[in-house]
DNA sequence: CTTTGCATTAACCATTTGGTTAAACCGTAT
DNA sequence: ATACGGTTTAACCAAATGGTTAATGCAAAG
């Protein structure tokens, strides 16, 4: 059976999508109403400002953005295979929604103060530690190169997800079309991942 | 001997500074008069809009960092020694202009349209063809393991520039200090080309 | 000294924008 | 049928914003 989505969920996801295309500043409350169908005072009716609204539609973002990279990183298997397990589920996580990373990043460095207290809470450091304390094993026993854990978590991090946030530029310096694009990022997977196993090799 | 700067330079470092902070979107006119200590109706006077304004400051930054990037691919170096005076001078540049690389990749998202024809004059394609071609030189040679030239240069560009792009989540998620962020870089440089030599060791 | 022409400003304007208000709508319980 | 409650809208408002204009400042040329 199909259920309409109620009003509160066309706002959100009319919001989100205007959010994210065109940042904080950018949107327009009258164009997030008009994405939803809706008169603009129904916006202030349900959330009861612009500000708000960001913050409810970030969080969630956040929230599900920060939920997937946990789910690899919190699992017991030997750390090669986290490791790719995190790549798989972190491109995969993005190529379904490619705008994200960089509407995150972007917004939290235009207005880093409004989201510290928050996102402390959510804790993502605890299974961070986890992670990095199985890297320092690994090194230990020779089974992986030396390599401080902060910047293998950031090496993965960029080769994930840098392509995705500079992809308009990207196709803009090449103009690449976006058939090309595709295919490109068809195989980003798996060449991240070999990228990542060699220069972990002993 | 000092020679004050022009109005008009005065200008362009006052909106260079709030455009790269807030970007198109979130910079405001008044706030980048006062940034220059001069009138709002003075930057009309020498810039006609903010549109005009903008392209021009916007230009400045994307040629000087294309300028830095051209000249480490243009060398005629082994591929090694190429990659990481690359690695050395974007990273030494980023350093300097830490949320230039955020600025750039999120206004050319913003509007792609705008930049495309812009951007394509700037011909930065032939001096990658030729950085590409020796990337399969080498890898013909058995010199370095295979890997598709373009994923290796978004690889590289990546592991430079995502740090800085991520800084301000990065802080925000883990609650790191500035202090701590400028020793974790100190090493970035050394950690950034160890991890891609290893991954290309044959 | 006065004139000329660029540089600079205060005041102003039209539009946009986030937000409010009072009325209309509509399903449900009385 | 009608009164009630949450929902939705048209109309409105004040502030902000990009941009303009007409007047003033001011140094160099005559």
């Amino acid at each position: 059976m199909i259920v309409e989505p109620s009003t509160e969920q066309i706002i959100k996801e009319a919001a989100k999508k205007i959010f994210v295309r065109k940042g904080f500043a950018g949107a327009r409350m009258q164009e997030i109403a008009e994405e939803a169908g809706i008169n603009k005072a129904l916006l202030h009716y349900y959330y009861r400002s612009k500000e708000k609204l960001f913050e409810g539609i970030f969080s969630e973002i956040f929230d599900h953005m920060i939920g997937q990279l946990k789910q690899s990183v919190t699992t017991d298997k030997p750390l090669i295979q986290k490791i790719e397990d995190f790549v798989d589920r972190y491109i995969s996580t993005i190529e379904q929604n490619p705008y994200i990373p960089l509407f995150i990043v972007n917004e939290i460095a235009q207005n880093p103060d409004r989201f510290v207290e928050k996102i402390k809470s959510k804790q993502v450091f605890p299974e961070l530690a986890g992670f990095f304390q199985q890297m320092l094993g690994e090194m230990e026993r020779g089974n992986i190169r030396e390599i401080p854990p902060l910047h293998l978590f950031l090496n993965i991090l960029g080769l994930c997800a840098f392509p995705f946030i500079a992809k308009p530029m990207v196709k803009a310096v090449s103009g690449m079309d976006e058939d090309t694009w595709e295919m490109l990022m068809k195989d980003r997977k798996k060449e991240v991942k070999t990228f990542i196993r060699r220069a972990l090799m002993a």
